[in-house]
DNA sequence: GACGAACTCCTACCGTGGTCGTAGAAGTCT
DNA sequence: AGACTTCTACGACCACGGTAGGAGTTCGTC
């Protein structure tokens, strides 16, 4: 059976993203990372990661007495896959509000209008050629 | 206290299209819209209406023996919170990658990508006169 | 006026995300 | 050896999304 969809909550990405920075962490380390926005109880962030390993999102190794987590997928891999659930479920929304909302919301570099400019000239000719 | 954010999970979000499509519907429309799909009983769908008042999502108004409910809010304004949301948990996953998606997911038209065009346009002239 | 369909309202139940507490193993300090 | 700290493992609990059953109301119809 396919694993995706990745359809991680709120803690559970943000653990995500402490591993996906580090490669790997202990509980305490994910726990200290986490404990500007959030302080959390030790075993929280324990319980966490266990329920998380059940569910085929990280793994841990064991190494001397403490559990080394790691994540199971790219963070690209996720992104994508929540990014497209989202999109699948708003369906009808119209792309270019959102988009404009994007923009809005973040701060987009120079580089990323770039980027933005020539995907979307890509997009045009794909709808000029297919059809 | 604010109001947003809008965050509505799968059957919530299906019942809100529904009544955007429609503009307001009783229990069994929305029921019978949503059969298709998902076949629920009747009272499933009433009372996560019931739910979704409680938080606000929706109203209702008694017309006759029959509850016919309407969103509290525009889809526009759920898709963009739910969007930017979205963004700001996957926090550093570039903007570029999400629009990507959002445009390979949803079906773009011609207009759409011109006047994403002309947005970003505009950003870029932001970018340039401000800070 | 009894019957069945359509409805609302209330209650219940399960899974899961999130949050911990406690117990117990192990390692460290004095 | 006893005290302290770390850590893991296990279980508890609440809120919420989703799903539904049953009780009771009202309506339309025979």
């Amino acid at each position: 059976m396919g694993e995706p969809g990745h359809r991680l909550a709120d803690l559970q990405l943000a653990i995500m993203h402490v591993l996906w920075d580090r490669g790997e962490a202990t509980v305490s380390e994910v726990r200290e990372a986490l404990a500007v926005d959030r302080p959390l109880a030790y075993t929280t962030v324990g319980t966490m990661l266990t329920k998380m390993e059940a569910k085929g999102h990280v793994t841990h190794r064991v190494e001397g007495r403490v559990n080394v987590y790691k994540p199971c997928h790219e963070r690209e891999t996720v992104s994508r896959s929540m990014i497209s659930d989202l999109a699948s479920r708003l369906s009808r929304g119209d792309v270019t509000e959102l988009v404009c909302h994007l923009l809005d919301e973040c701060d987009v570099t120079r580089e990323e209008l770039t980027q933005l400019k020539k995907l979307i000239k890509q997009k045009e000719q794909e709808l000029n050629n297919g059809k």
